[in-house]
DNA sequence: AGCACGCCGACT
DNA sequence: GTCGGCGTGCTC
C-alpha cells in the first residue's frame, strides 16, 4: 500500500500556501512523521527544497503517476508535535500569513545542535583487582603513565577527561590499551547548557494573605475546567506569589507550566523569585540565547527535565508534553504584541495553546489592556482583585499640575514649583525621587502652552504630527492641514511641539541643584543590557538622588528609598498619534505612580500636564481603572477602535517610493470598491508615521470593520491583486489590531 | 518563487 | 521562416 505525507513545502507564496502529497518510499517510512522536516523535489525542474510534513495518509485525490518521492529527512533537523502544527493553522488563519511562516514560528528551533559530551574515566574492575594491578605496574616501573591513571583511580571513582589528559598529562594511546584490557572505562554523559547560571538560593518562605490564598483555592479548585482568570492586581499586591503557589500545584499533578513576561523584566531578580522556589525545574527561553541552548531548553522540556519555563512570548511555544498552566504577567505590555510577521499576540496565542492543552490560563496586571478586561467583562475570565500593598504600604499621594497656570504664573522651566519643592524636600531628607518623561519616540504633535489644546485629525480622533514641510498630518488617514501659529482655541501664541529629552532635564536639574546626583536611563545610556543592570543597581545601591529617565524606569524594580515620582510632561504620550495613546498614558502614569512609597515612608507623585482634565490624567491619579476603562471604552466604541472594532494596517515596503505610492494607491482604490456601502472603513492609504527607513519607503493603509474576518477575506483579494499586478518588488505586510504604530 | 509553455514582434 | 520577448499557469 501506498502512503503519502502532506507536505508543506518551504517558499512563502499565497499561490504555494496548502500541502502537497508526496510518497513516502519504503526505506523511509519509519523516520517520516507527521511534524518532521522532509527534503522532496518541486516543480518543473525537481529543485530539491525542504518542507514540513502536516499529515499521512494512504489516500490522495491526485493522479498518483504524477507524486513525487521524499527524497529524505531533512539531516540534523527538529520535529514538532501535532499540537503544534495545530497552533500554526491557529496563527495562519487569525494573522493571516502562509502555513510555512506559521510553522517556522511555532517551532522554536530548526536544528539540532550537538549535545555537549562530558566524558569521564572510572573504574572498569573492582578496587581490589585495580589495585593489585597497579602495584605489578608500579613494580616494572617502566609504565609511568599507567601507573598515575591507576593511582588516580585508586583515590576516585571517576575523574573527567579533560583532566587526564591535561593535568596527569597523559595521552589517548594509554587510555586505549587500559580501556582494552578492561581496567578502566569511558564514560560519556550528555550534558544539558544551562542558561540559569544561578547558585543554589534558600528557599523564600512565605504565606500567602487570604486574599492571595483564596485565588490559589479557586484555581486549583477548578483545574480541570481549564479556566480563564485575570487576576487585577495594584503595584506591590504580590501576583508573584500567586503564580509561584498556582505553579506548586500544577508541578504537583505532574504538569507543567509557561510564564510570560515582557522582555523588560526577565531580569535577575525575577527570575531568582521563580528559581528560589522551583530550583532546576525552572529554565529561561529568550532571543539572547544560543542556538545550543536554546535547543537543550526544547529538549529538557520534552524530556521533562524542566517543568517550568519563563520567557517573553516565544516562550509559548516550549513543546511540554502535559502543559497545565499558562501564565502571561504585565499583560497589557506592548511587547506581547510580535513586530515581525506574523504579528501575532501572545495573549491570543496563549487562548489557544491553553485550549489545545487543556491547560488554564492566567492573565495579571495592575493596569489591563482594553482587550482584555472586554473579556472580563464578557464574562469570558473571571476577575481576583488584589487590592492590598504587601508591605502595608499606603498608596501614594498624587498631585497633578497644571503646567498652563504656571505658564501664566510665569514659570517657564521645565519643573513646576510644586515638584521643585518637592525636589528639594527629598535632597535635604536624603531620599530618593524619580523623573519620568514619558516620550515613546519623538511623534511631533502640536499642543498649546496656555490652554493644553492639541491639534487632532478631524476623522481619526488622534493627533496630528508636524512633518519637515510644516503641515500637519494624520497617522491614519492622510488628512493634513497647514501648520498653525496661533491657538484655535484661545488665540495664544504659545502653541508649539515638545522638543525636550533627558539629557536637557538633566542639565536643567543641575542647574537647579547644583550638588545632585543624577543616573540619567534612556536608550542612549543603556545601549548594552549589563548597563541597563548597572544603572538600577547603582541607584538601588543609593549612589544617586535621582533617576531619571524614560518608559524603562517604571517597570518592576523596587526602590524602598523613593519617596517622590514626578512625571514631567503626561501629555507627551497621551498626544502620541495613534488611538491606543489614552491607553498608554493611564497605564504609565498608574505605573509611575506605583513606583512611590514601596518602602516604609509614604509616597508622593506629581504628575505635570497641560490637560490636567484628560480622563486618562484624573483615572490615573485617582487610580480608578475601571472608570478609565468605561470612558476610554466609550471613545473605541464611537470610533469603531479596537476592541469595540478591529482594525488591519496593510504595511507596504520598497525601495522605490513611486511604485510603493502607486502599489498603496491602487491598494486604496480597489478596497474602496470592494467596502462600498458595506460598513467598512478605509483610511489612507498614507505614508506611515515613519515614511523612510533604511532607504526603504513605507506606506500604510488601515481598514476598521466588526469582524476580523471580514478583514481577513479583504486581506486575500489583496493578495490576488497583488499577483495580478506583478509588484514583485514591494512586500505588504498585515497587522491585526495593530499595538506598535508603523 | 521559479520554471515551462505559448503567442506575438524583429531578425537571419 | 526562426529567435526570443515576457504574460499565464502550474507546481504533489
Amino acid at each position: 500500500m501506498e502512503i503519502y505525507a502532506d507536505i508543506i513545502v518551504d517558499i512563502t507564496h499565497e499561490k504555494l500556501d496548502r500541502p502537497f502529497q508526496y510518497r513516502i518510499p519504503e526505506a523511509l517510512s519509519e523516520e517520516v512523521t507527521v511534524g518532521c522536516q522532509v527534503i522532496v523535489p518541486f516543480g518543473a525542474a525537481n529543485k530539491i527544497i525542504s518542507g514540513y510534513c502536516i499529515g499521512i495518509s494512504c489516500e490522495t485525490d491526485f493522479d498518483p503517476a504524477k507524486i513525487k518521492d521524499i527524497v529524505s529527512v531533512k539531516e540534523g533537523s527538529t520535529t514538532m508535535e501535532s499540537r503544534e502544527i495545530l497552533l500554526a493553522d491557529f496563527i495562519k488563519r487569525r494573522y493571516g500569513v502562509t502555513m510555512i511562516q506559521a510553522l517556522k514560528t511555532v517551532l522554536l528551533v530548526k536544528h539540532t545542535v550537538k549535545a555537549i559530551v562530558k566524558k569521564s574515566i572510572c573504574r572498569g574492575k573492582p578496587l581490589k583487582e585495580l589495585q593489585s594491578y597497579y602495584d605489578t605496574i608500579k613494580e616494572k616501573g617502566n609504565q609511568r603513565a599507567k601507573a598515575r591513571l591507576l593511582e588516580a583511580l585508586l583515590d576516585r571513582e571517576e575523574i573527567p577527561l579533560e583532566e587526564v589528559n591535561h593535568k596527569l598529562e597523559i595521552g589517548a594511546g594509554t587510555i586505549k590499551l587500559l580501556e582494552e584490557s578492561g581496567y578502566i572505562a569511558l564514560k560519556t554523559e550528555n550534558q544539558y547548557r544551562d542558561p540559569v547560571h544561578m547558585e543554589h538560593i534558600q528557599q523564600e518562605g512565605f504565606a500567602l494573605s487570604a486574599e492571595q490564598q483564596h485565588i490559589v483555592d479557586v484555581i486549583i479548585g477548578a483545574l480541570d475546567d481549564c479556566g480563564k482568570y485575570y487576576i487585577h492586581g495594584i503595584t506591590g499586591s504580590g501576583k508573584t506569589a500567586v503564580y509561584i503557589e498556582l505553579i506548586e500545584e500544577i508541578l504537583k499533578r505532574g504538569r507543567q507550566a509557561i510564564v510570560l513576561i515582557p522582555e523588560i523584566s526577565l531580569t535577575y531578580q525575577t527570575l531568582k523569585r521563580f528559581y528560589a522556589r522551583f530550583g532546576s525545574k525552572v529554565s529561561v527561553m529568550n532571543s539572547t540565547l544560543s542556538a545550543g541552548e536554546k535547543y537543550d531548553q526544547m529538549q529538557r522540556a520534552m524530556n521533562g527535565d524542566i517543568q517550568v519555563i519563563i520567557g517573553p512570548r516565544s516562550a509559548l511555544f516550549t513543546p511540554f508534553p502535559n502543559l497545565g498552566l499558562v501564565i502571561i504577567d504585565e499583560e497589557h505590555e506592548p511587547s506581547y504584541k510580535s513586530e515581525q510577521s506574523p504579528k501575532y499576540h501572545a495573549r491570543e496565542v496563549a487562548e489557544e495553546v491553553a485550549r489545545l492543552s487543556g491547560a488554564s490560563l492566567v492573565f495579571g496586571s495592575a493596569t489591563p489592556s482594553m482587550e482584555a478586561y472586554q473579556q472580563v467583562k464578557q464574562g469570558r475570565f473571571q476577575l481576583f482583585k488584589l487590592e492590598k500593598r504587601l508591605t502595608g504600604g499606603a498608596l501614594p499621594r498624587v498631585e497633578i499640575v497644571d503646567l498652563r497656570e504656571e505658564l501664566r504664573n510665569g514659570n517657564r522651566s521645565i519643573f513646576s514649583l510644586s515638584l521643585q519643592q518637592k525636589m528639594a524636600e527629598r535632597l535635604q531628607r536624603r531620599e530618593q525621587f524619580m523623573l519620568f518623561l514619558n516620550r515613546r519616540g519623538y511623534s511631533g504633535f502640536i499642543s498649546c502652552r496656555s490652554c493644553g489644546h492639541v491639534m487632532r485629525c478631524p476623522h481619526c480622533d488622534v493627533s496630528l504630527s508636524e512633518h519637515r514641510d510644516g503641515r500637519l498630518h494624520c497617522h491614519y488617514c492622510g488628512y493634513s492641514a497647514p501648520g498653525v501659529k496661533l491657538c484655535p482655541e484661545c488665540g495664544s501664541k504659545y502653541i508649539l511641539g515638545f522638543k525636550v529629552g533627558t539629557q536637557q532635564i538633566e542639565e536643567k536639574l543641575k542647574e537647579l541643584f547644583p550638588e545632585i546626583r543624577v543616573l540619567r536611563m534612556d536608550a542612549d545610556t543603556t545601549k548594552t543590557k549589563a548597563s541597563y543592570e548597572q544603572i538600577l543597581s547603582a541607584f538601588a545601591g543609593g549612589q544617586a538622588d535621582v533617576l531619571l529617565g524614560t518608559q524603562m524606569i517604571v517597570k518592576g524594580h523596587d526602590f524602598p528609598g523613593v519617596t517622590l515620582v514626578g512625571v514631567l510632561a503626561a501629555d507627551m504620550s497621551l498626544a502620541f498619534g495613534d488611538y491606543r495613546s489614552g491607553e498608554r498614558t493611564f497605564q504609565l502614569l498608574t505605573q509611575a505612580a506605583g513606583r512611590a512609597g514601596r518602602g516604609k515612608l509614604p509616597g508622593e507623585v506629581v504628575i505635570q500636564t497641560y490637560q490636567p482634565e484628560h480622563y486618562s490624567v484624573q483615572f490615573a491619579a485617582a487610580q480608578d481603572f475601571e472608570g478609565f476603562y468605561e470612558q476610554e471604552m466609550a471613545y473605541r466604541e464611537l470610533m469603531q477602535y479596537p476592541p469595540a472594532g478591529h482594525m488591519m494596517a496593510i504595511q507596504i515596503f520598497g525601495e522605490k517610493e513611486a511604485r510603493v505610492k502607486a502599489l498603496a494607491e491602487d491598494f486604496g482604490d480597489y478596497l474602496k470598491v470592494l467596502t462600498k456601502n458595506k460598513p467598512i472603513q478605509v483610511l489612507g492609504p498614507t505614508v506611515a508615521a515613519i515614511a523612510k527607513i533604511k532607504d526603504i519607503y513605507r506606506y500604510v493603509i488601515y481598514v476598521k470593520a466588526a469582524k476580523t474576518e471580514t478583514l481577513l477575506l479583504l486581506k486575500n483579494a489583496l493578495d490576488e491583486r497583488k499577483i495580478t499586478m506583478h509588484s514583485g518588488q514591494e512586500i505588504v505586510q498585515y497587522d491585526f489590531d495593530p499595538v506598535n504604530t508603523f
